[in-house]
DNA sequence: CTGAAAGCGCTTACAG
DNA sequence: CTGAAAGCGCTTACAG
């Protein structure tokens, strides 16, 4: 705490101008020697110096809104998630955050809840605030609004999610391949009475994973019957949800169960302490995840990986690729151990 | 995947001399309609319904970073708080957003991880960046950085935590009367023996919760001895942790344990299970928690009421009250099951 | 009732 | 090498 100095006036704001005016120059030469432009301006490094020190001296913070207004880049960009109380995609901030924060951006966040007014309106009000660029983990009755961000060159990064028709970036897991691999995992080691815990959601991941549950049965020759699906609501209250699981759960004769997604999960896994089911003797469970993320660490439950630090650095670099105007390449990225980071953008 | 079809031409900016031109009038007029003073500037209805026809006809947006720099006033809070991704800060973060939302204002959100430098990095950009006011959940070493925001007159509101030497405003639940009420719950159901699990940070409400700790215990005759107290290293990895505390349960003769946090809470939660422990029949557990956050959501467990969502709420007000000018009063809001919501505010 | 002008704090050509 | 001027898109007195 030794080196922090604290400030015994009330600061007026000091301006560049006030800089100059002290300095006896003009304002466009502070600007230029602040922007490390001093070479390029010609300026001597002595009159920088002076510049430099006085600036300090003054303790010189520049107004970034005068800034953004001049070069119109805010440096800030606009996180919509689903709901930004949810471990993985609170994770996916806090990582985005570190990130942007390392390349000079900010982050402005906002939740969806699934809800289509509500996107439209953020994305409205984040445009009116001229964020640089957009980090989504979109909805499916979000596709319109992305579709018009392409539409207006608006840099976009579609994460965990993406839709097959718009030609927007996105990253995410394999998830078809990842829900293959935990199946086949299960049906290995004997499982076959699997069930399927969803949400009623229309969403490309979602009927990926339950594709994945439903041929890997039929290849093993046991067809998924309707009753081994489970469908919540997405809107339900959490207790009610674990109920239905715990109905679920009861009612059927199942040795394993997949959860589709992590907050089912979640919900899963109180269903099941409050069945005194315990994992995996009495019933195996697969559920996606990241595997860092704490809530769903569960001795015995299998994982399919959804690596959220890497998902969140790539959404970060392609975005910033987009600011460069650099262009994209489809590429996979990595593959993972249980799912794939898929990363595919348009040329 | 080309589905979709490059725009031709690139949508240019409307702005409001793009309206004023197309309707015949000066800037100042449609600035005067679009921000609700035609009235006020006796405009006739008639000219301001075609200005504001004119104005949705070309989707006219207004570039608020110019509104910004123009007013001074960004309509952005900067949230910092110490791990957006702990379900607490990020149970806070939502609500936070829904309530700035409300009143037309956007976050821009930070984490500390404790980190002093950081920590004081981030109010300067966030400072640069014109944020109207400060929602922080501090640590220690941030007291001096708080301290010179309060001298330059900008509003913050402190959550969850607060600095006795300091006139900030501040929201938070009664930390010693909470650990108490707990306390003696425990002790009224027989329990003697009560380990006291907690961080080796110098926060205020960490003191207080065990101070109540001791004192309850003393109380009963039963004075606190070191070996029940386990203070766990605030950087340790969240598995040396549970390492930890698995030690600690299992060397003591413990009959209760109180998790001093939520995120402790989580740890001891997940040791227990490693060590197949069954609550509270084994072990009695006590943890601060708000009582909705599904993490800690645990039958059994005993919980001191933090209730996140009147918090947000309150410090949004607070913190709006601070815009608005209005003197403050120190008033204690509610009182709640376990712990109490404390609402201090300089005059 | 309405418009011309100044200015928020910067950056960026451009002139000397 | 350095400074004067224009302008980003708004709002706010102020003049008519």
């Amino acid at each position: 705490m030794a080196f922090y100095k604290p400030l015994t006036r009330v600061t007026m704001k000091v301006t560049i101008r006030d800089i100059a005016r002290k300095a006896g120059v003009a304002p466009s030469t502070v600007s230029a020697v602040l922007n490390g432009k001093a070479k390029e301006s010609r300026i001597s490094e002595q009159l920088a110096d002076r510049i430099r020190l006085i600036a300090s001296d003054m303790d010189y913070q520049p107004n970034y809104t005068a800034v953004s207004l001049r070069t119109g880049k805010t440096r800030v960009l606009g996180l919509i998630v689903e709901d930004i109380s949810n471990v993985f995609f609170a994770t996916l901030a806090k990582i985005i955050e570190e990130e942007a924060d390392r390349v000079g951006y900010k982050v402005l966040y906002c939740s969806t809840e699934n809800n289509e007014a509500k996107a439209r309106e953020r994305i409205r009000i984040f445009n009116q605030r001229q964020v640089d660029g957009f980090l989504i983990t979109p909805t499916a009755g979000m596709r319109p609004f992305i579709s018009d961000l392409l539409k207006q060159q608006k840099p976009v990064v579609l994460m965990d999610r993406y839709f097959p028709e718009l030609d927007a970036p996105h990253v995410l897991v394999d998830n078809y391949n990842g829900a293959r691999l935990a199946m086949d995992h299960l049906l290995e080691k004997g499982y076959r009475n699997i069930g399927f815990v969803t949400i009623s959601l229309d969403q490309v991941q979602m009927h990926q994973r339950r594709q994945a549950w439903e041929r890997s049965l039929a290849e093993f020759g046991v067809p998924a019957a309707p009753h081994q699906v489970l469908e919540l609501c997405y809107h339900s209250r959490p207790q009610d949800s674990i109920e239905q699981i715990k109905a679920f759960i009861s009612s059927t004769q199942l040795d394993a169960v997949f959860f589709a997604t992590n907050y089912i999960g979640v919900y899963g896994l109180q269903a099941l302490k409050q069945l005194e089911i315990s994992i995996p003797q009495q019933l195996a469970v697969v559920c996606f995840d990241d595997h860092d993320i704490f809530g769903l660490f569960s001795p015995g439950i299998t994982i399919v990986e959804q690596p959220v630090q890497q998902i969140a650095h790539t959404a970060m670099q392609l975005l910033m690729r987009q600011f460069e105007g650099s262009p994209m390449m489809i590429k996979e990225l990595q593959v993972l151990k249980s799912g794939r980071l898929i990363v595919r953008a348009s040329t």
